[in-house]
DNA sequence: ATCCCATGTGGACGAGCGTACATAACGAGG
DNA sequence: CCTCGTTATGTACGCTCGTCCACATGGGAT
């Protein structure tokens, strides 16, 4: 009952919106920007997502599942006897050094939330996401705490224009992944 | 020769634009919100801030004025023997706790320098000033690293809605702060 | 075969925007 | 006192925007 006239409208609207954010920032997507990019008309789009918030609600979403499965298939993270904060700073070193049109998306996105309620419950997913993948690998407070300075070193690098140091980024994360008692022995295993 | 007819008319304008970010959002800022907010004709913004990217960075560089005084009047944290982590955990629940008008607004600024280079160099700022600040009392890598600590246990808080928990940043904090090797013995006293 | 309604379309409306520009007001230097 | 250039003002233009609505279309239910 889902497939009418174009089964994947929709989706090709949501493809559109974020290729739209990538190009002209945030500020440039409205439905006519969205609805030209997709080759669709101006009513699709209003069609489709009656406000603004709810496609970016859609192409946020979208984009977290680009990078949580990043994440997901390396296994130099979730694999047994990895180095946790080394795996995690040269993930962040890929991620920021090639083209950053993808990155700046993604935060683009991911940082409207401060103002936009409706994109919040998005925003805590993939940072709750996040956390339980590498909750895997250390307890949960600690994941947290990982995920949250990864936000912050990469929020640095990429607002102040500072080049990415992978060797600080590790050793930070190192130091947060260790427990202050030393380093945690166990992980909760069964 | 820079008094004319009002010579405060120039910051009247900044203070207006930092009150409509705080009530609109940086999406409501344009030279007519302003002007209707400083009372002046449009003509006034537009004439002592050509384009809305001038108007920004200055409203930025004054946000950020503010709580870089907050910070130095704090001689919990600049004070010697004091407990660095526990003093930015509680600093930073002061910030969060009452009206966040004023964080959302300074992290708007903030964060907009991720598609406007030209707030970039007073984002570069905000985050040198604040490092400096904290470099007195550890060493600068890790006064660098608990900026970034700063800043992602911030985020997470305004983007996803969740509670400031002190004590959980204190414990990042802290384990940021504590070099690898042990707690660093001397802070360097000339 | 027929009807119904979810889906899709296109245009029109009013509001708000940045910008530009001709003009007025005023302080300073002659 | 008078002139000159900086500072300030008001208005108008062209544009994009979100929203709305009347209408077309065709697949599923009957």
């Amino acid at each position: 009952m889902a497939r009418r006239y174009d089964p994947d409208r929709r989706q090709r609207i949501i493809d559109a919106a974020i290729r739209v954010v990538g190009a002209k920032g945030l500020a440039g997507l409205s439905h006519r920007s969205v609805a030209a990019e997709a080759d669709v008309p101006l009513g699709s789009t209003t069609y489709h997502f009656a406000t603004l918030d709810d496609l970016m609600v859609a192409a946020l979403r979208q984009a977290n599942e680009g990078f949580a499965a990043v994440v997901r298939d390396r296994d130099a993270l979730t694999g047994p006897g990895a180095d946790l904060a080394a795996g995690l700073a040269a993930l962040l070193g890929e991620w920021l050094g090639g083209d950053r049109t993808g990155v700046e998306l993604e935060y683009e996105l991911y940082l409207a939330a401060l103002r936009r309620p409706a994109l919040r419950p998005v925003a805590a997913e993939w940072t709750d996401d996040l956390a339980a993948l590498l909750a895997a690998r250390t307890d949960p407070v600690t994941a947290r705490a990982l995920v949250a300075v990864l936000d912050g070193v990469c929020l640095q690098v990429l607002l102040t224009g500072t080049p990415y140091d992978e060797a600080y980024a590790r050793e930070i994360l190192a130091r947060v992944a260790a427990a202050p008692g030393g380093p945690r022995p166990e992980t909760p295993s069964p």
